[in-house]
DNA sequence: CGTTTAAACTACACTATGTAGTGTGAGGTG
DNA sequence: CACCTCACACTACATAGTGTAGTTTAAACG
């Protein structure tokens, strides 16, 4: 799977999927291998939605490599690919990459204002990583 | 004009725009104000264009509020609202606060990896404010 | 006037996403 | 065995953004 997109407006997984994609990704994410309809349930929870549309949106999900489906007798499973963990992992370190890259000092710059209201430990370990690489 | 969208696996302005309307817009910021035919003719230097292809997005990037047109009496003005700096300026900003506020933490860590390839220059700038937020 | 040409209007294609109707087939039950 | 239910597949349509381009309108100039 390779996320193509970053949305400024959104947030959350928001930010990579589209809306529904969202809200079942986080479903699955957030319980154990589940059917069809066992989202659906979940979904009606907070809306009702139609089976079909659930389904198509999982199988996408599917074609894109972000969920994997074990067909059964009779109901098929889904479970993520990755955890939340390494999904969020793995994209807040491309885009860092991607910030880097593209925007250089800006970006340093844009964060270390956004320093200023920044956790301690966050620039305790700056510190630490800085005095590490001042040694080479 | 408020972009949308940070592409993940393009490079530069077309991370923000499509690919016409980044290379217009390049042109655009990199001479004067000019018609859609002197626009087409620095685009036909690379691949011809159809006339209205370009007006139409340039129009496009007007009502976006990215371009500016200034109607004469036989053909139009177009010019960036803004320069490059002040767009790469906003946008790096934007999405440097919108990273923070999604990964803190694992923001931090992923530019702390990068620096290790970074500017000297940048190095110390981090290291200065440091010890401008300690003192706070 | 008529010719040229810029601009406006309109339209279609393609992609991503959300939505949902119809068809199909496997299994259980009378 | 016939039938019905239900999960899935297949197909389709809507909307939005972008690239493309044809047709029409209108203005300037010879």
């Amino acid at each position: 799977m390779k996320i193509q997109q970053f949305k400024i407006n959104e947030t959350g997984l928001n930010r990579f999927f589209g809306s529904l994609e969202a809200k079942i990704l986080d479903i699955l994410w957030n319980g154990p291998e589940m059917s069809i309809k066992d989202v659906k349930q979940k979904l009606d929870q907070e809306k009702s939605t139609n089976f079909n549309t659930v389904m198509t949106v999982m199988n996408r999900l599917v074609d894109k490599g972000v969920l994997v489906k074990r067909t059964e007798k009779r109901s098929s499973m889904f479970k993520p690919l990755f955890s939340k963990e390494e999904f969020l992992q793995t994209q807040s370190k491309e885009l860092t990459k991607d910030l880097m890259d593209e925007f250089g000092p800006l970006a340093v710059n844009h964060m270390l204002d956004a320093l200023d209201e920044a956790d301690p430990v966050l620039i305790e370990k700056l510190e630490q990583k800085i005095k590490q690489l001042k040694e080479k």
